[in-house]
DNA sequence: AAGATTCCCAACCGCTCATAA
DNA sequence: ATTATGAGCGGTTGGGAATCT
């Protein structure tokens, strides 16, 4: 709330682009313009200049007033500091509270913001939204106060909490009705928190990145394009902000001011420092309400919606994906690989984007379905054989390195999967969990983590010149969508694989397809969390075992029951939902599952358990998946979609 | 007291949009 | 219709000050 007034800051601050303090600047000398903290004399230029000439026109401020400046960083100045009726100083509550009724309503438009308080800059409350969100989500609490987050506050259906989700922030309205079961669901708020709490915990383990709260992680993508910089800074700020922070990530050079998830339709939150979300290509409301639920923000686009037109019903089902933590090393050659109509671009034939599929990295999963239709499974398992059998090539491509740990995983998981499969099948479900573990070859960066990349689409962005060409470590993405996944790459002192790892819950929901008639897909939602990223082999197994280690993220046990309902678009069951995705997001608990169904699943519902066994994608998967090897009941990752449509969907 | 961490904010970056040429 | 330019926006970065350990 308090903004920081006193604290620190003020003064000379830092200059953006890196050139400008410190070290000599030679902009001048070159001709270039100048950079950096602006001097009172500049100011007095300046001034002096707007004050005859008036304000617009910018460049030519640079041109005529001797200002080695461009024109873009005088009306900056000017607007921000030197326009006259200028408000300096802390907010006041009165503003304090404006600024989130507007944020509420507008999302991060920071500028329309600022027209709502005079003398307040759009940077100002840019800063000040950002500060507070990350205290708050630092300390647990919703980002919005209780009393804004009452929707019967707002029966426009623009409530606060509303916006809270759409955009993307993490907050959930505490006390906020939830849509799908409007009487008995916890409060959003206590989700929030919880999640919060998990998030945070539950990075605890990562390598490099102890602290950083899912929320920072989710945020993040990394574009395959984006270059390199500064790594040495940004390690230093993910030390320093990874408790909660940084929302907003570094865009890195090439990735400025990246928006890599979606624009919502809605006018509010373009553009999310916290959670943003690629486009989301799932279906109805309620897929929006899972993403929003997780933090992300939705992006109703029709378009998207549209994907899942045609698809056959199993396809939909109503899943819900929860938050997928994979684990992905980018195999720069995979890429190329893959047939055109796997490109990273494509998308299925039902406009389902590949993500964990088409990404590189999928290895092998943990699919938690409940609720399943048998149809649905029927489906699936078909479809999953098959494209087990059209898998090999890319799969044979990836299995050259492989560590023991992680083939003696792959091994326990095909068979389990063996087991779990049929049973699931059998009884018309399928898997619980999805554990998505990826893997590829990918230099490193940590830090980059926090740089959101503006890569709207799979594979956009792409720069051939990096290793992470057309690969998408996911994240998060909504659906199944390319576009919901998130990147990082590596920029790190460290040229090392990258690591993710995902897991998917999916978790069946009630058709809502009112929203849009003949959508067969209704409420899939997919989303996968990067976890951490590892130097090499061993890292990823250290990181591995991290995460069964009792601290570092309370045990959820539940979250996984197939007694339990997480049926999102229902009525009564989607109490549920803030566990499900609480326990989603919790890898300690997906780890735990893995380990617990390792030694034989005792004490826990495994029997709707499959392990999924992907080969495709791993880069250095011991013959354990090879083209043959694949368990019948071997399924795909990633959505049905797409699976039934890319025919190196499985794993 | 010293180092580490966090807070804060100025300034930059890249992108998009609008308008003019 | 296309291109160039200006303006603005939102996200990100960097560094000093404050705070913590």
């Amino acid at each position: 709330m308090e903004l920081g007034g006193g604290g620190g800051g003020g003064g000379g601050g830092g200059s953006g682009g890196g050139s400008a303090t410190g070290g000599p600047d030679f902009s001048e000398e070159v001709g270039a313009l100048k950079k950096g903290p602006w001097t009172s004399a500049e100011d007095a230029i300046l001034v002096a200049y707007v004050t005859k000439h008036g304000e617009g026109n910018w460049n030519s401020v640079q041109k005529h007033s001797g200002l080695f400046r461009c024109g873009k960083s005088c009306r900056l100045r000017w607007a921000n500091h030197l326009r006259p009726n200028l408000k300096k100083g802390a907010f006041t509550p009165e503003e304090e509270r404006m600024i989130i009724e507007l944020h509420a309503k507008l999302g991060n438009k920071w500028a329309r913001m600022a027209a709502q308080l005079p003398g307040r800059t759009d940077n100002e409350i840019k800063n000040y939204w950002n500060t507070r969100i990350k205290r708050r989500m630092r300390a647990g609490l919703p980002v919005y106060p209780p009393d804004m987050q009452n929707p019967g506050n707002n029966n426009n259906g623009n409530n606060s909490q509303y916006n809270l989700f759409e955009h993307g922030e993490m907050s959930m309205s505490s006390g906020g009705e939830s849509e799908c079961d409007p009487g008995s669901s916890p409060s959003t708020g206590d989700f929030q928190s919880l999640s919060m709490h998990h998030q945070m915990k539950s990075c605890n383990s990562l390598a490099g990145m102890s602290d950083m709260p899912l929320s920072s992680v989710v945020t993040q993508s990394l574009s395959a394009g984006q270059s390199i910089s500064s790594p040495v800074r940004r390690m230093k700020r993910m030390h320093r902000d990874t408790q909660c922070s940084s929302m907003s990530g570094g865009s890195g050079v090439g990735g400025g001011g990246s928006v890599m998830f979606p624009q919502l339709s809605d006018e509010s939150s373009k553009t999310m420092p916290y959670f943003k979300a690629r486009r989301s290509c799932g279906g109805s409301r309620n897929s929006m309400r899972l993403a929003q639920i997780a933090g992300f923000p939705y992006d109703p686009d029709p378009e998207s919606q549209l994907h899942f037109e045609g698809m056959p019903n199993h396809t939909s089902g109503g899943y819900l994906n929860l938050p997928t933590f994979s684990c992905s090393r980018p195999n720069s050659s995979l890429n190329t690989e893959l047939p055109s109509s796997q490109s990273a671009e494509s998308a299925d034939s039902a406009g389902t984007p590949r993500s964990a599929m088409t990404s590189p990295y999928t290895a092998f999963s943990l699919q938690h379905n409940h609720h399943l239709l048998s149809s649905e499974a029927d489906s699936f398992g078909s479809n999953s054989n098959s494209l087990n059998n059209n898998n090999s090539n890319n799969h044979n491509h990836n299995h050259s390195n492989n560590s023991g740990f992680l083939e003696a995983l792959l091994q326990e998981a095909q068979t389990l999967d063996g087991r779990g499969g049929d049973q699931m099948r059998s009884n018309g479900e399928l898997s619980d969990q999805l554990l998505v573990l990826t893997s590829g070859n990918a230099p490193m960066d940590v830090v980059s983590l926090m740089s959101p990349r503006k890569s709207s689409r799979w594979g956009e962005d792409s720069d051939p010149t990096t290793p992470l060409e057309g690969r998408t470590y996911s994240m998060f993405s909504e659906d199944t969508s390319p576009n919901c996944t998130s990147n990082w790459d590596d920029t790190s002192t460290l040229h090392s694989p990258h690591t993710t790892i995902s897991s998917t819950l999916q978790a069946p929901q009630h058709h809502h397809s009112h929203h849009l008639p003949g959508l067969k897909v209704e409420n899939n939602v997919q989303q996968e969390m990067v976890v951490g990223h590892y130097a090499d082999e061993e890292n990823l197994i250290s990181s591995l075992l991290d995460f069964a280690r009792p601290e570092a993220t309370p045990l959820v046990t539940e979250w996984y029951n197939p007694t339990e309902v997480y049926s999102f678009g229902g009525q009564q069951q989607c109490h549920l939902i803030p566990e499900a995705i609480e326990a989603a997001f919790s890898h300690h608990d997906v780890v735990a599952e893995l380990e617990h169904l390792a030694v034989g699943g005792g004490g826990h519902p495994v029997a709707n358990h499959v392990w999924e066994l992907g080969s495709c994608p791993w880069n250095n998967m011991p013959g354990v998946c090879q083209l043959g090897d694949l368990p019948t009941d071997c399924r795909p990752l990633t959505s049905l979609a797409d699976q039934m449509n890319d025919p190196c969907a499985i794993c």
